[in-house]
DNA sequence: GCGTCATTTCCATTATTCTGGAATCGTGGA
DNA sequence: TCCACGATTCCAGAATAATGGAAATGACGC
């Protein structure tokens, strides 16, 4: 619950949600916080902070390579918030809302 | 872009939290807001504004009905909002995570 | 060790959000 | 029309979050 809640307010604020679909998009690899910064055109202390915020609340996972720092999405746990979210869905009773069924999530 | 960010600020937040998950498990039919604030225990005035903060958000809507408002949990906009945040997932690329390809939202 | 470059921490300022009591509005029944 | 009740608005105080310059940290090559 405290972690669903961290990890909405992590992506509830425009830079924060325009770093990570960048994250989304770059997969797997990820990208350094410098590229990032460089992307958005953010002075490094506030890119800093979401950066940090956004790997608190999980969604985002970081690694040092070298002199970088590569940050990428994770995956998992966004699966796991979406989850959260729409759990016991219309109590279980057959559910109306068909637009949740048809979801594959390419 | 500011929906998605106004939608996720509206679920970041413990109390709007866990009025929208009563309302996803009560369903299309929704509930009174009276029955939202017996259920979570709010004075009046703290659990309008947050109704008033998931209504503008669009991921919950209101009918009047009698002398009651039922609020019932937007189903489609929940799942618009899930779309955008995995969009271009991994630049189009074959998707390593794996997760995200098995969900299929009962 | 020293300079360089990437990133983070520190800090103060500014802005936004949450909270709930009291007053108000709106609907329906008597 | 008047009353009762559900829900919202008004307001102001308290708490929390965002911003970015300057200084500090950490890693690498020389």
């Amino acid at each position: 619950m405290t972690h669903a809640v961290d990890a909405l307010a992590a992506l509830a604020q425009e830079t924060r949600l325009k770093v990570y679909r960048l994250l989304v998009e770059a997969g797997p690899e990820g990208l350094s916080a410098g590229l990032i910064g460089e992307e958005l055109d953010l002075p490094p202390a506030t890119l800093s902070f979401h950066l940090a915020h956004l790997a608190r609340s999980g969604l985002v996972r970081s690694r040092q390579e070298g002199r970088f720092v590569i940050y990428s999405a994770d995956f998992q746990n966004m699966n796991a918030l979406v989850g959260y979210l729409t759990e016991n869905c219309c109590g279980g009773r057959a559910c109306a809302p068909s637009t949740l069924r048809k979801r594959k999530t390419a």
